[in-house]
DNA sequence: AGTATCTCCTGCGTGC
DNA sequence: TGCACGCAGGAGATAC
């Protein structure tokens, strides 16, 4: 479910809670076939009665820094990570499709819930960025390193539509289905045309636009369309804002026309076919 | 190598 | 009310 204004918010909503020398008391799987088994006797071993150092983000990744190494978790597209209390010093009941908790020694937990189970919870003892999952991703969006010369550079030759190649997590990290719509309609590029024919005008747009809306959607707190809450259970309110996702056969925001709706790559895409060329 | 398609899962809304 | 179907915030794996 969460792109990246949702994973920033909920690292946000963790660092604010979760105190510098929090140590992890214990682990509980209850269901560790994630998208790949989660190493429960690694984590066992490595986090239990250590401190978490940092905790942070890289493309949709959470990272939680220990003395041993680092514990990733991904959210996939339903996951929900919750911090929440101990209620005289027990876990509360968990629910359907809750399959890990981390309790710390600070009276609070950690709950992963995650129904589709496309999450994962990793653990490496190397330097992280080299971790394969990584170590090809390209830059965050929101960083320097994602600039004009940069996207220009990247764009060159490349023969797939603009939103698949912006959606690629080796490009840019964090520009899932919705925000992917979204910047290219502020930017009045069709979503099918192809990356190698973008000019230097649009490129400057979407560099620009990317990195706008994905700001925007952090200070909502995110998009809630279903069932994404924040680590405190807050929904985001940044679906108020959107331009085309969601909004098929509606009147465009910008012009007199219709939004449309297509398929790339089996997902759904929505688009103004006047305002976006 | 670059690009396209497949795949993992559950839950929900829709239409018959 | 029941059931089949399609679709959903991702992205690595596999196949051309």
């Amino acid at each position: 479910m969460p792109e990246l204004p949702e994973v920033e918010t909920v690292l946000n909503g963790l660092k604010n809670n979760i105190s510098n020398n929090s140590k992890v008391k214990e682990i509980i799987i209850r269901f560790p076939k994630l998208r790949w088994d989660i190493p429960e006797k690694e984590l066992q071993r490595n986090i239990i009665n250590q401190e978490i150092l940092d905790i942070t983000r890289r493309g949709k990744y959470l990272l939680f820094k220990f003395k041993t190494g680092t514990m990733l978790i991904h959210l996939g597209m339903s996951g929900v990570l919750k911090l929440l209390q101990l209620e005289n010093g027990k876990i509360t009941e968990p629910a359907k499709h809750d399959h890990v908790d981390i309790i710390l020694d600070n009276g609070a937990f950690l709950r992963l819930n995650d129904p589709r189970r496309f999450g994962c919870v990793l653990w490496t003892s190397e330097n992280v960025s080299n971790h394969k999952l990584l170590n090809s991703l390209g830059p965050e969006p929101l960083t320097s390193d994602f600039n004009f010369e940069y996207l220009k550079n990247k764009l060159k030759h490349k023969n797939i539509g603009i939103k698949k190649f912006i959606m690629d997590s080796k490009n840019v990290v964090g520009a899932g289905n919705i925000y992917a719509q979204e910047s290219l309609f502020l930017s009045k590029i069709h979503p099918e045309k192809l990356a190698k024919d973008l000019t230097d005008i649009e490129i400057k747009a979407l560099v620009k636009n990317i990195k706008r809306i994905l700001e925007k959607a952090i200070k909502a707190g995110g998009t809630t369309l279903k069932d994404y809450k924040n680590s405190e259970g807050k929904p985001g309110y940044f679906q108020q804002e959107l331009l085309v996702y969601g909004r098929a056969n509606q009147n465009c925001y910008n012009c007199e026309g219709i939004i449309k709706e297509i398929k790339i790559s089996g997902r759904t895409t929505s688009y103004c076919d006047i305002c976006q060329k």
